[in-house]
DNA sequence: GGTGCCATATCTTCGCTGAA
DNA sequence: TTCAGCGAAGATATGGCACC
């Protein structure tokens, strides 16, 4: 679970650009990473965007870091040798970063509309990141917001306060941090103690509660869950790429589960976007993923991981298929070409390595 | 009244120095 | 060589205020 927010961090898509200032593999202090995507961003313009009035735009170098804190919270850095984390190793083999490198490479200016709006597989990549690495958090409020259909942001900073935070501090906090868990569970009792209004917002508590619920519904927002519905308000995205139950399935899952629910049967209603993938898009996908990913991650890389950013890579292309077919794919390439892909069991014999000798094999 | 932005006080960690 | 003490730098939590 992410614990540590602050109510300016509400845009996805600025997270984009921090992979890319880590490619070099060099260790950076979070400050100097909040300055440099300041200086990226500061001169993004975009009058038309504008007029929407978005929220959590980087305006100051301070910020711009507590973006820099809420990529380390995501493992887009990794947070003890200040360099990319798995996320963000994963962020940088999808072809969508490319366009980022560009702008950090000042090639390529980008308006304030690029570098907030998410395609389609980036959508999948933050939402198979914030359900990983924000459990069980996000996946209460998920719930109740699409339970909800419609809300104002009082009553959501409500239930995620007061209910969905202790729950999930209870859920994931060893026994020894439990008086932390205590004092989430009397935040009503708190807030009902103050009867004036005006001295309930000037209350620490509820300062609190402005920093850390608000910016995780704008990161459902973001992923395409949610949409603004007016100031502090929130409805359901009719136009969602995903179906509505099937993320109610999703938020029920623990994160060992999520990936294998994610990029199969949580898919399904992409078939009327995208164009169905054929064997031969899988394998060409496959190999190009497996290259990116061995630059990264060494070359044994994790057999699940390819294959679920094989996924992406496929949606990236405007095509479709799912995780099993994937898998099938890979088990029929391996048994037609034994010499060149194999698979080892990786560490603890938890998940699988896949090796692939990209150089002598014909697509 | 509620929201969003910005600043800063406080806490934590790191690294250097010198004494044992 | 180890470790305590200290200052500096970094990280985090919270409060204030302008504006809608």
């Amino acid at each position: 679970m992410i614990m540590e927010t602050h109510g300016d961090i509400c845009r996805l898509g600025y997270l984009r650009i921090i992979p890319c200032l880590l490619e070099d593999g060099e260790p950076k202090a979070f400050d100097f990473l909040g300055t440099l995507l300041f200086e990226i961003v500061k001169n993004a313009e975009d009058e038309d965007f504008l007029i929407e009035k978005p929220i959590g735009l980087i305006t100051r170098p301070v910020n711009a870091r507590n973006y820099v804190t809420l990529a380390a919270e995501l493992d887009l850095i990794d947070r003890r040798s200040q360099t990319l984390g798995n996320f963000g190793k994963l962020y940088l083999c999808m072809s969508s970063s490319a366009r980022f490198r560009r702008l950090v490479e000042g090639v390529e200016p980008l308006k304030l509309i690029d570098l907030l709006m998410l395609n389609d597989a980036e959508k999948l990549f933050f939402l198979w990141a914030l359900f990983a690495r924000d459990y069980p958090f996000i996946q209460l409020i998920a719930s109740w917001a699409i339970k909800r259909g419609k809300f104002r942001r009082q009553e959501a900073m409500i239930y995620a306060m007061e209910e969905a935070y202790p729950q999930s501090l209870k859920k994931i906090l060893p026994r020894s941090r439990y008086d932390e868990v205590e004092e989430a569970e009397k935040l009503r009792e708190r807030r009902l103690t103050i009867g004036d209004k005006l001295e309930w917002i000037k209350s620490s508590q509820y300062a609190k509660y402005r920093h850390i619920a608000p910016p995780r519904f704008e990161w459902l927002v973001d992923v395409g869950i949610l949409k603004r519905s007016g100031r502090g308000k929130y409805e359901l995205n009719q136009q969602m790429i995903y179906d509505p139950q099937r993320v109610l399935k999703l938020a029920s899952l623990t994160p060992a589960k999520i990936e294998q629910y994610l990029f199969n049967d949580f898919l399904k209603p992409l078939s009327r976007l995208y164009r169905r993938a054929s064997r031969h898009d899988v394998f060409k996908a496959l190999i190009e993923v497996y290259g990116s990913m061995a630059r990264y991650f060494g070359e044994e890389v994790d057999l699940r991981r390819m294959e679920c950013m094989t996924v992406l890579a496929l949606i990236e292309r405007g095509l479709i298929a799912e995780l099993n077919e994937i898998h099938d794919s890979f088990n029929s390439f391996a048994l037609q070409f034994p010499d060149k892909i194999y698979v080892s069991p990786g560490p603890g014999g938890r998940s699988s390595l896949a090796y692939i000798d990209i150089r002598n094999l014909e697509i």
